[in-house]
DNA sequence: CGGACAAGCTGA
DNA sequence: CAGCTTGTCCGG
């Protein structure tokens, strides 16, 4: 037997033989790949996954009996797709192998129960055609308002399938839904044993780890989420470990999303629900432009958004994102905000000059529009917000950040973020300083300001209804604001689609960024060997950026770059960059 | 990873 | 040269 002990730094495998009595007692025929034994290495016991059964060991060398088989691992397809996933995301495998094992010991599988099924509402046939091919990719642009069960439902139809979702609370929504048609479903990971014994899987992105004997149909719903990916390195995307998992087993995968990523519409062919639909599943957008306001008065309010905030009829969320750390500058007299000829990245003063948020542009501090010398700093905290609003409106408001431990019942909220995640239904959502978002010096800036207007979105619901979203800017044409306001994330698509095969950027080319302590030797032993192909920036504080035309160069160069005895951080397609 | 062991440094 | 730190190697 050859196994991986559960050892991040080991990374190496070592070859045990099966005791006689296991033999005996039936236990040699549960071993498997990935089976999760007990041996000692080096006189320490620790625990480990069989890799390969009935290997030849190394000659000359004396072996030891395993000690324990402790029960069910990850199932060879498994195996195999988190040895791809270690290459892929420059991780070991072993961290991969730890997501996929379950969390308590499963000795055997144990079917899932299923519930006597009750006619379900909807049309059954919805959604059928996208499963019909195997191995094919589609991405469904479903509007912020389609829940997409129907969509569960079809995919269910092929046999088990892979719902992955990015949060825990929608999966447990699908998973009834699911329960109530009569499908065998398995709920995350303590649903690890029902999964091993054949079920629909429903899930947030460990699923893609999960057991799935009969892998059927893979669907991965708000594909675009950031939640998707594992934010500690190895930093893997479950939407690519389910679109390859999908590919291994031929099933076909359906991403869905009411603004997909690039990488999504890369991977597969673009689905729209139709014109109309997509109309009636974004909400009203009212854009308050804030050139138009009184300069002098300033401040984070618009003109009409007293009025919008009293006529909305419910709860009311209101973001204000401190998060970009980036002050934005405005000019005093026109409202004009100090940014790059390009009109894409923020301007800072420094030393009195103003310079663009990642040095590439510098000028005097002269107002691009109107000529006036005297900016404004825009920069105003939550809790300022608050104040401002309880004496703007008459009523009062509360607050929420990601931490605050609890939600007040206050009609009015105010708070970053966090607002979209944890208030439930909503009568009107504000992105108080929008500009912050579409400013943001990232390369992914404009579609990570789409989908938050897409969250937005989803919390006041369709057009239909009376909810609204509420968009404070001074860029009222940008793209990403007429996307939601004529309910068409293709505009933004079409842009950022060709920007960044311009300036190579993803999905174009591969990127990992590289940081820690050991991040220094590691760039220069990796240097040897690196061909033209791959380019390296940096550091910038401690940082280094690499970049190659595709994942295969650079990827393999981080595989056989030897590493440091310092830790290391590498970060395989980093989404904020 | 953690133990074993070797080489290198310090103080009397 | 004992006593300690630091580095390198290895495990089946």
């Amino acid at each position: 037997m050859r196994v991986l002990p559960d050892v991040v730094r080991l990374d190496r495998m070592f070859d045990y033989s099966v005791p006689d009595a296991w033999h005996a007692d039936g236990r040699a025929e549960r071993l498997a790949a990935g089976s999760i034994v007990r041996f000692s290495l080096g006189g320490r016991r620790m625990r480990g996954w069989i890799t390969e059964v009935g290997v030849d060991p190394p000659a000359g060398v004396e072996l030891q009996h395993l000690e324990r088989l402790t029960g069910m691992g990850p199932p060879a397809d498994v195996l195999s797709l988190a040895r791809w996933a270690a290459w892929r995301w420059a991780g070991r495998t072993v961290h991969f192998l730890r997501v996929a094992s379950p969390p308590r010991v499963v000795a055997s599988p144990a079917p899932a129960r299923i519930a006597a099924p009750t006619p379900s509402s909807g049309s059954p046939e919805r959604h059928d055609d996208l499963f019909s091919h195997p191995s094919a990719v589609t991405v469904l642009r479903c509007p912020p308002a389609d829940d997409c069960l129907a969509l569960a439902g079809a995919a269910t139809r092929r046999g088990d399938a892979l719902i992955v979702v990015p949060a825990l609370a929608h999966a447990r929504r699908i998973a009834t839904d699911l329960r109530r048609q009569g499908v065998r479903v398995a709920l995350g990971f303590d649903d690890w044993a029902q999964a091993a014994a054949g079920a629909t899987v429903v899930g947030t992105r460990t699923a893609v780890w999960m057991p799935m004997p009969h892998l059927a149909a893979v669907v991965v719903l708000d594909e675009h989420s950031e939640g998707l990916q594992s934010e500690q390195a190895p930093t893997w995307h479950a939407r690519e470990v389910a679109l390859e998992r999908a590919r291994r087993a031929g099933a076909p995968a359906v991403l869905v999303s009411p603004v997909p990523t690039l990488e999504a519409l890369e991977a597969g062919e673009l689905r729209e629900v139709g014109r109309a639909a997509e109309r009636d599943g974004w909400p009203a957008v009212d854009v308050l432009d804030r050139r138009l306001d009184d300069p002098v008065r300033g401040g984070l309010f618009a003109e009409g958004l007293r009025d919008r905030l009293a006529r909305a009829r419910g709860r009311v969320a209101i973001v204000l994102n401190r998060k970009g750390r980036g002050r934005l500058l405005a000019c005093k007299a026109c409202g004009e905000l100090a940014r790059t000829t390009d009109g894409r990245l923020p301007m800072r003063l420094v030393d009195d000059v103003l310079v663009a948020a990642d040095g590439s542009e510098r000028r005097p501090v002269v107002c691009a529009h109107c000529g006036s010398t005297v900016l404004r700093n825009l920069r105003i905290g939550v809790t300022r917000a608050r104040e401002d609003l309880a004496s703007l409106t008459g009523e009062p408001v509360g607050e929420l950040t990601a931490e605050s431990d609890r939600v007040g019942a206050e009609r009015i909220v105010v708070g970053t973020e966090a607002v979209l995640w944890r208030l439930q239904s909503v009568a009107a959502v504000v992105f108080l300083d929008f500009d912050q978002e579409l400013l943001a010096p990232r390369q992914r800036a404009s579609e990570q300001a789409l989908a938050l207007l897409a969250r937005g979105a989803r919390l006041v619901g369709g057009r239909r209804g009376e909810g609204r979203l509420v968009v404070q800017t001074r860029q009222p044409d940008h793209p990403v604001v007429r996307a939601a306001v004529l309910a068409d994330p293709s505009i933004v698509a079409d842009i950022e689609r060709r920007r960044r095969r311009e300036m190579d950027l993803p999905p174009h080319s591969a990127q990992a960024v590289v940081s820690g302590p050991g991040a220094e030797a590691f760039i220069e032993t990796l240097r040897e060997s690196a061909d033209t192909a791959v380019s390296i920036r940096g550091s910038l504080d401690g940082r280094f950026l690499l970049r190659a035309p595709s994942h295969g160069p650079l990827l393999d160069l981080l595989a056989r770059t030897p590493r440091p005895a310092a830790r290391l951080r590498v970060e395989v397609d980093p989404l904020r960059v």
